[in-house]
DNA sequence: TCCCTGTACTTATAGGCATTAATAGATCAT
DNA sequence: ATGATCTATTAATGCCTATAAGTACAGGGA
C-alpha cells in the first residue's frame, strides 16, 4: 500500500477529504456506480483520484466483498523451472494477453516445494483473487476437488476430470488430433502401427491420445491386436523398441513424447533406418525435455497459447456471470504436416496381427 | 473466502462462541501469545478449532497488520514474449524462488501495447503491491522518475540513473566482468584488441561495459588508439568486420552481442578461419535472440537469476525497513573460461595503433 | 480497611472498502 | 403552505483480525 506523499495512507476516506465528498461518495466513482452522481462530484473525485494516483486496496475489497480484477495463476509445479523447460511459458503467454485485454491483472502463487499446494493450514490463498486458472502436469486432484466444493472459481487448462464433480477447464482435442494423425497413416497405406509412450503415458492427455488412436483403428477395422500400444520405460530403450518395431513389419509410428521420436531418430540413424523412407514418425503433442529439434516432425501441436487465452477468458466469463459454471471448452490442436511420414513401403497383405514383441514391452489393452 | 461446511462463516467470532470466551481470546491463542492465558481457557479454545477445522482468515490477517504481502512486477515490455526469447526468464525465477521463501506472492502486471506504461489515466496500478519491481531493457524513465517522487518503494533489476533522483537497483557489474575479460586477453598476449557492438549498444548496461574494457586498457597502458569500439548495425555485417579486423592484424574480439558473436563464428567458418587458434572472441552476457549455441563461448555470463533474487530481497528488505532507501547492489557476473579465446597465434611488436577501418565502421569516443 | 500489583480476560478500535438505510434538499402537485 | 416524490449524498454497518487499552478479580502488604 502506498504512502502518500504526506505521510498517511491513500485510502477512500483520503481522497473523499481531498474532493471534499464522504468516502461512500468516493466508493461509488471507483466501482462506476455513479449514475446517481452529479457530473460536478463525479469530475471532483476523478480528479482527485487522478492527482493522487490512488488505487483500491484489494485486499480490503476482498474482505469487503468485493472483486478486485485479479486472476489468480495456480500451478502446481514451479512455474519458472531451473532446468530451462518451457513447458508452462506459452500457456502464460496466451493467459497473459487475454487477462491484458479483457483489464485483469495476475497474481502468481508462490509456494514452496516441489509439489505446490493450494492449501495451506486448510486456507487457500487463492482467495485473494477473483478466481483462478490452474496449472499443472500434477494436479492434487483432493485439493481441486475441495476447492470445487468450497464454489471457489477456477478454470483448469487441461482436461481433468473428478468423480461426482463436475469442473470448469479447456483441454486440446487429443483424441480428434490423435485420431486424424492415425487416419492419415492409414491413408498412406499404413496397416502394422504402434503407439508408443513413456512412463505408462501422461495421465488423463495420454489417455485421451490413446482413445484417438484406437477410434480411428476401429473405424479402419483394425482390431486391439493390430494396433498395439507399447509402454517405453526410458529413452535408452528407443534402440530396442525400433528393433522389435522392424522385426514385426511395422511401419509407422505414433509417439506420444518428441523426446522419445528423437532417441528413435538416433537408433534410426544408427541403424541408417531412414524416416520416412523406411518408417514413418508422428509425434503427439508432447515437447516435455526437448530444445531445439533436427527433424521436422510431422503429427500436432498443442495448442498452449490458444488454451490459456480460452480458459481466461472463460474464467472471466464465469466471474463476470456470462457462462454458467461449470463449463467446459475444447480447443483444436494445430496439424503439422512435417516430414517424418511417407506413403508405406512394402504394403504388406493386411489383416496379419503384430506379434508380441520380444521383450519386457508390454502390450495395455 | 472459505464457508463453513455448516453454512454460516468460520471466524474467531464463532469460535469464541463455542469455547465461551471473546474474539480476543481466540485471536491470541491462534497466534500463540497466550502466555497470560489460563490452560482451561486455552484448552476450551483450542478444542474449539480443533473440532470446528478453524484456520485464520489471510485477508482479513494482512488488513489488520497493513501490509498485503504482495509485491508487483512490471516489465516495460511483454512478460512472456511471442518470440520465444527468455530474455526475462531467469529474472523470474530468481524472484519466484526469493518471494517464496520470504511469503510474498506476485502480482504480474498486465497491460497492452509494446511499451508498456506504468501510469494508465495518470493512475498507477502498482499500488495494488507493497512495492514493485521493475524489469525492462527499456524502460520509460519519466514513468519511473514520477513513481520515484510518490515515494512508491521500487526496486530496478539492472543499472539505471535518473539525474538528480537516486534510485534502488540492483545490477550486474558489467564494468568490473568486462575488465576482467580484457585482462585475461592481455595475459593471453593480445595487443590489438576490438569491441564489437550491435546497434550502439545497449543503453547503461552497454555503456558500463565499454567503460571496463577501457578501464583494462587504460591500465595495460593501451590507449584509445589500441582499443577501438566498433558500432555494426546488423549481424549481417559480421563478414565484413571479420575482414576489417584481419585486414588490421587484430587478435581478439570483445562481442558485446552473443548473436553477433554467432554471425562471426559462421563468417569464420566460412573463410576458414578459426576460433580460438586464428581469432579469440568473448561475448559479453548479452544473449538476446539467441536459442542454443554450437560454440562454447568464452566471456561472461549475467547472473539473472540471482540479480532477481537479491532485488526481491531488496525490495522486501527496505518494505520491512531493514534497509533505507534508496540503495544500489551490484552482483558480480559469473566469468565462463568456454574455448573461444586463446593465446595470441604471432605476438606483433606492441605500440603500432590498429588502422581505421576501411569502410562504415565507425569508431566511437 | 484501603491501596497496590498482578493476573486473566474483555472491550474497543483500526485497517480500507462496499453497501444499505437514512437524510437533506429540491421539485412538484394540491 | 403542506405533504409527496425524487435526487444526490452521507452515516452507519459489516467483513475478520490483531492489538492496545481497559476491567474485574484475587491476593498481599500496610
Amino acid at each position: 500500500m502506498t504512502a502518500n506523499p504526506r505521510g498517511g495512507r491513500l485510502t477512500q476516506a483520503e481522497i473523499a477529504r481531498i474532493a471534499g465528498v464522504s468516502q461512500a461518495t468516493v466508493s461509488l466513482v471507483v466501482n462506476g456506480r455513479d449514475e446517481a452522481l452529479t457530473d460536478d462530484t463525479r469530475e471532483r473525485v476523478r480528479a482527485a483520484i487522478e492527482r493522487t494516483g490512488y488505487v483500491a486496496n484489494p485486499i480490503a475489497r476482498v474482505l469487503a466483498g468485493g472483486r478486485n480484477k485479479l486472476l489468480g495463476v495456480h500451478t502446481f509445479e514451479k512455474v519458472f523451472p531451473l532446468n530451462g523447460d518451457d513447458f508452462y511459458f506459452p500457456f502464460l503467454l496466451g493467459i497473459e494477453e487475454e487477462a491484458e485485454s479483457l483489464g485483469y491483472d495476475l497474481l502468481m502463487f508462490t509456494s514452496s516445494g516441489e509439489q505446490r499446494r493450494i492449501f495451506v493450514d486448510g486456507r487457500s490463498r487463492l482467495n485473494l483473487a477473483d478466481g483462478a486458472l490452474l496449472l499443472g502436469r500434477t494436479p492434487d486432484m483432493a485439493e481441486v476437488a475441495e476447492l470445487a466444493r468450497l464454489g471457489y472459481p477456477f478454470v483448469f487448462i487441461g482436461h481433468r476430470e473428478i468423480p461426482g464433480q463436475a469442473l470448469s477447464y479447456v483441454a486440446a482435442d487429443y483424441t480428434d488430433a490423435t485420431a486424424a494423425v492415425t487416419r492419415r497413416l492409414l491413408e498412406l497405406g499404413h496397416r502394422r502401427l504402434a503407439y508408443l509412450r513413456l512412463d505408462a503415458g501422461g495421465g488423463q492427455p495420454g489417455a485421451d491420445r490413446v482413445a484417438g488412436y484406437q477410434l480411428a483403428a476401429r473405424s479402419a477395422r483394425l482390431g486391439p491386436a493390430a494396433t498395439p500400444l507399447w509402454d517405453v520405460s526410458g529413452v535408452d530403450e528407443a534402440g530396442a523398441v525400433l528393433g522389435d518395431a522392424l522385426d514385426h513389419g511395422i511401419t509407422a509410428l505414433l509417439v506420444e513424447q518428441q523426446i522419445l521420436a528423437e532417441a528413435l531418430a538416433a537408433a534410426c540413424a544408427a541403424r541408417s533406418v531412414s524416416i520416412p523412407a523406411d518408417i514413418s514418425v508422428a509425434v503427439l503433442g508432447d515437447t516435455i525435455g526437448v530444445r531445439g529439434s533436427e527433424t521436422d516432425w510431422s503429427g500436432f501441436q498443442v495448442p498452449k497459447r490458444e488454451m490459456g487465452a480460452a480458459a481466461t477468458r472463460l474464467l472471466i466469463d464465469q466471474l463476470e456471470e456470462r457462462v454458467s459454471r461449470p463449463h467446459v471448452e475444447s480447443i483444436a490442436c494445430r496439424p503439422v504436416e512435417g516430414s517424418s511420414i511417407g506413403p508405406v513401403k512394402t504394403p504388406l497383405a493386411g489383416g496379419a496381427a503384430v506379434p508380441e514383441p520380444r521383450r519386457n514391452r508390454s502390450i495395455t489393452e
